[in-house]
DNA sequence: GCGACAG
DNA sequence: ATCTTGTCGC
């Protein structure tokens, strides 16, 4: 898809005080609030307007690809007007990031994209999108077409600056985007996060003082428990959303619940993981 | 100087 | 993120 802001584009040659600078900028230009062309509630299929056909695709989906691979099928057939979802993640090869893109409709996967960039720079806590940033690009660039959603491994406004890689994404490319965390960066929970909580729970996480750019006490996304276990001692840590782009905290929570389907992670997210690990051995060799 | 932080 | 055995639970 198209770049809507080259300025934001991530520069690994930036240095680190041009790269905080740039993500203020980034997050002036955010909007953290509803601005999306779908039904947060209809974003990962059957719902309420619940269609009909299911099919779990397995051995539909196949592969190409190279230093930039790539790989689109038009089949599965879900309801036509039924919002695109990408899910984007990234997996490492060598010095190389591998970014995953798969894209859903109606829960099935119409379309998927990988691209392969040497990395630049250490990962540093705050700047893991000048890092990433690059390969998400490229990968998004070989969509055939422009999903409504994305949902990214990372933050997007819990972040020092409230410009994690899902903010820097969303609005280099002027797309609603959330971010969906496995781990808490910055800001507090209204409530601890170190005891059981039930399946579709969360917990706001306030802005502090490590958020620089924002009122202490905003509400910048939430612990969001996709997944719990029933009968049993143990439990599972609640994932952390938060808004990326053109969506709210409230509606980036309720996106990542809606595409819960029994795992952790959110169904785009987790699938956009398996596909950029199981590209890793392809990639490998053409290297 | 100490603390501290996505992937 | 990545490197890996065992262990728990449904």
């Amino acid at each position: 898809m198209r770049i809507v802001h080259p300025e934001f584009v991530p520069d690994a040659s930036l240095s680190r005080e041009d790269m905080e600078s740039l993500q203020r900028e980034i997050a002036e230009a955010a909007v953290f609030e509803d601005d999306l062309s779908v039904d947060p509630a209809a974003v990962c299929g059957d719902d309420a307007a619940a269609t009909d056909d299911e099919q779990t695709s397995l051995a539909d989906v196949d592969a190409s690809g190279d230093a930039d691979g790539e790989d689109s099928e038009d089949d599965a057939d879900a309801p036509a007007d039924s919002p695109l979802v990408a899910g984007v993640d990234q997996s490492f090869v060598d010095d190389h990031a591998v970014s995953a893109v798969v894209l859903l409709r109606g829960g099935e996967v119409v379309e998927r994209a990988y691209a392969v960039e040497p990395v630049e720079i250490p990962y540093v806590p705050g700047l893991l999108s000048f890092r990433e940033g690059t390969a998400i690009l490229s990968a998004f660039d070989l969509l055939s077409r422009d999903p409504d959603i994305a949902l990214l491994d990372g933050s997007g406004r819990i972040h020092f600056r409230e410009a994690g890689i899902a903010t820097h994404i969303g609005v280099t490319l002027d797309l609603p985007t959330v971010g969906v965390a496995k781990s808490l960066l910055c800001g507090t929970p209204r409530e601890s996060l170190d005891r059981k909580l039930p399946q579709g729970a969360r917990v706001a996480i306030e802005a502090d003082a490590d958020v620089e750019t924002a009122e202490p006490g905003t509400h910048i996304g939430d612990a969001v428990q996709t997944r719990q276990f029933e009968n049993s001692d143990r439990y599972v840590n609640p994932l952390i959303v938060s808004p990326g782009h053109r969506v709210s905290a409230d509606t980036a929570s309720d996106v990542a619940l809606a595409c819960a389907s029994g795992y952790k992670l959110p169904e785009p997210t987790r699938l956009a993981d398996k596909y950029a690990d199981d590209v890793k051995a392809d990639v490998r060799e053409n290297l």
